[in-house]
Formats: structure tokens, C-alpha cells, sequence
DNA sequence: TAGTGGTCTAGACCACTGA
DNA sequence: CAGTGGTCTAGACCACTAG
């Protein structure tokens, strides 16, 4: 793949942060592809944050994956975790049948009102100390089990590879909450902590929604990384 | 515009959430352009979230921009309240030239120390209360000045149309921080209270760096919406 | 089978940068 | 001026979906 031999060669510095790539023309010619090709797999990087074209000019390199690591990209925990080579555990908590409690999100996805889902309730750790609960209510319809097993390691690895899912997008909302009991008992928090609340809803190619899930972190151990172009108009 | 057009018949209902859209071919036709011309529009709404593409089937809808206004893009404030339809003030605190204080960003970013600014501060209101404190420091080797008057808009609306200057992108990282003395005395807080601090680089289509921000939220009013694709391997 | 999106091509013309 | 990226084209072949 051209893209990811392009992504290895910035993120390894072979092009440095500055440095300008081949021109398409040339790029063209050393992947023995047509121009427009080589203009689709930059444009990615483009969008990815990793260079920015200039007219008349050529491509600057101005990102790594390397130095923004835990951004903004649709990974699971697992994924993230072992980019980020970080002493990383988790721990099941709780595992059973369920119905969607309708009140836990927006009140838009009335369609899933009430339907079975299995209900996951994870405790991550990092460096052993408790930093993030993982709520997931993945639907029966889609996915009629989850295995303990599979859940205490990647729930996307276990859509994607045994169950043959392929995830292709999610919505996310951030907001900041007061700590429940439980987040205080489970994250070793006082009554007037607060805790980053990730809610969202998760999507497979064929537009079908896998799952719900709830993500609530310790304040003091959140960080978020965002990279954000601007529409052109 | 071919892109304009699809997004406003997706805001307004013309294509509703769950239907398909035309066929590559038909809005190929129906817009007298070739069919890699749609694809590229196509590609543009997939990426924000608007249409998931179903192979064999079709474009379909799932999302509008009116659903999940306060995104993860890049807008400024004064755009995201007029979009927002919200009761909105902006008050200028303080204007002065300055150097970049070293401290105040990632070591990375070494190039610009103490480079000359002009930092601003300036206090959002949100229905008469307030609700961020925005600190922008812009580089006067790129922006000479910054006319009071204008800050108390906006900034990007000054750097775009009077200094002709093109905002590209930005990396933003987003924490949560105890407020500080400062923070609790401007948005009205306690002192056990934390403010989501939002902390960025905005640069030019040229690559330039143009400013460095750091945002601190009301965490109670604090929401972020993100959409996330899922990279595919 | 016909229709869909996925990928790629070879070529054209433009606007912009820099020498 | 030669070289760069920006845009678009007309056509090809593929894999997938549905009837």
C-alpha cells in the first residue's frame, strides 16, 4: 500500500516534520501509479493532519502519528493502549442480558427503545491504578453474544475478526459530571470530583448500530487530541 | 456548488436520515459533471459524517450538520454561536503586545519562543453568563495587530477577510484542569471547581502558524461532539 | 442480470510559486 | 519559464447487492 509506505516513511522520519514529499508527478512515477491516485492517498494525509499542501509548492510534512498519539481517531482502548506502549489491564465487572435503558441516551435513537443487548460493564487500569469504567449495550440483533473472555481483551477485535463486523464510524459527545457513588468507589474518587463522560453510538459499514457505550475517566487522567481543518467556503 | 447543494437538501430534509441518495451515475447526470467529480463531493459528506456509502446499494443519510452543531470542526466561536442561534456576548479583557510565554505550550514548539504577540483575552457570555475565558496570542511576524474592535467579533473573520490570510487547521488537546483564582473570579466558580481547558495551534494554508490559544470552559456548560471514522486495514 | 459503489487510468487545463 | 498542486474528464474493470 502507498499509503501506508508513505505513513512509515513520516512517522519514521525518512520525510522530517518541514521536509517537503516528491512532488505527485514524482511520487507517480515511483509507485507506477497515475498521478490521481497518488493526489487520493495524500489527500488522506492531508486529512489526517499529517501534511499540508501548498500550491505551486509541493506537500509539507507537518504531523507524525507518533507525537499526537491518543487522538481523535476511532480506536478501542485495546488498540490505543498498545500504540502507546502503556502498562494497560482490564478488568469485567459485570456481564449480563439487558434491555437498552432508554434513558441513558439521546433521545433521538427511539428506534432502539428497550431492545436486548448485552450489557458490559469494564474497569480500566493504567499502572494499576483505576482510571476509566467502559460501559458497552451491544445489540443482540447485530452481535447475539459476547464472550467474557473477548471482553476483558478488545470488544472491536472481537466484532471485526470472530464475528466478521467490520466497524466503520461513531458519534461521540464529551461532557464533564459529577462523580456518581460508583464513580467514586470504583475510581477511588471524593464526593466532589467529577469524572469525563464519553457517551456515543457505534456504526458498521452497512450503517447498522453495534453498540451504545459510556466512558467515564478520571478527570485528571483525561486528555483528548483533536486535529481540525477548515471548510473552505 | 455540488457539495453545497447536497448538504442543504440533507439539512433540510430532502434527503432524510435513512434514505439513499441518487446514484453516483444519476448525480453524475443531474449535475452535468463526470462520476469521479461525485464521488470526490460524496467522499467529502462520508468523511463529515453525513452519508454512509453501501457497497452494491447506494448513499446513505445518516446524519445532518443541524443534529450535532457544536462540532468537533474547526469554527470559530462567533461562528458556532451564529450557527447555534444563541444569545451571545464577547467581552474584551485585555489587549496587549507581548512575548509567547515559553511555558504556556508544548516543548515542541521551540521555534516560537518569545516570539513577539499580541495576546488577547476575552470573556464569552452565554445568555448573560460567562462561560470561557479565551486567551489567543497571535505572532506579529504574521499578524502585525489586532484591532480592539475586531477581537471583540472575531478573529478568524479579521485574519480571513481584512488580512487575507487562509486558515488551514489546528491541533487542539483538551484537559481538565482546577480552576484557578482567575478562572473562579470570571466564570463565577468555586474553588474546588475544575474548567475544561482547551489548549491549540491554528495555522495558514501555507503552513505558518498563525496563533496559539487556550480556551477555559465552565465545565458545566462544556459538551463536545465528535464523529469519528474508523481507519480501515 | 442490472445497478451500485471501489479503484484506477491517461490526459487535459488551470492557478500558483520561484528562479 | 518550468514545476507544482487543483480540478475535471471519459472510460475501464472489479466486487457487491438485489431481484
Amino acid at each position: 500500500m502507498i499509503h501506508a509506505d508513505l505513513l512509515s516513511k513520516i512517522n519514521n522520519d525518512v520525510y522530517q516534520i518541514g521536509d517537503f514529499l516528491p512532488s505527485e508527478n514524482r511520487l507517480a512515477q515511483l509507485y507506477g501509479v497515475s498521478r490521481e491516485t497518488i493526489r487520493k492517498v495524500l489527500n488522506e494525509l492531508t486529512i489526517s493532519g499529517l501534511i499540508q499542501k501548498l500550491k505551486g509548492k509541493g506537500s509539507m510534512v507537518i504531523g507524525t502519528q507518533r507525537s499526537d498519539l491518543p487522538a481523535s481517531k476511532l480506536m478501542s482502548y485495546a488498540e490505543i493502549s498498545q500504540k502507546a506502549d502503556l502498562a494497560v489491564q482490564t478488568r469485567l465487572l459485570e456481564r449480563r442480558d439487558a434491555a437498552l435503558p432508554d434513558f441513558v441516551f439521546d433521545s433521538l435513537n427511539t428506534d432502539f427503545r428497550q431492545a436486548p443487548v448485552t450489557y458490559l460493564c469494564r474497569l480500566r487500569y493504567l499502572d494499576e491504578r483505576p482510571v476509566i469504567i467502559d460501559r458497552n449495550y451491544v445489540l443482540k440483533s447485530v452481535c447475539p453474544d459476547v464472550p467474557a473472555g473477548e471482553a476483558e481483551k478488545s470488544l472491536f477485535h472481537y466484532f471485526e475478526h470472530d464475528c466478521h463486523l467490520q466497524i466503520a464510524y461513531a458519534k461521540r459527545q464529551i461532557t464533564v459530571e459529577t462523580a456518581t457513588k460508583e464513580d467514586q468507589q470504583l475510581l477511588n474518587l471524593h464526593s466532589q470530583d467529577v469524572v469525563v463522560v464519553i457517551r456515543g453510538v457505534t456504526s458498521l459499514t452497512d450503517a447498522r448500530v453495534i453498540e451504545f457505550n459510556e466512558s467515564r475517566h478520571r478527570a485528571d487522567q483525561f486528555r483528548f487530541v483533536d486535529f481540525a481543518r477548515r471548510e473552505r467556503n
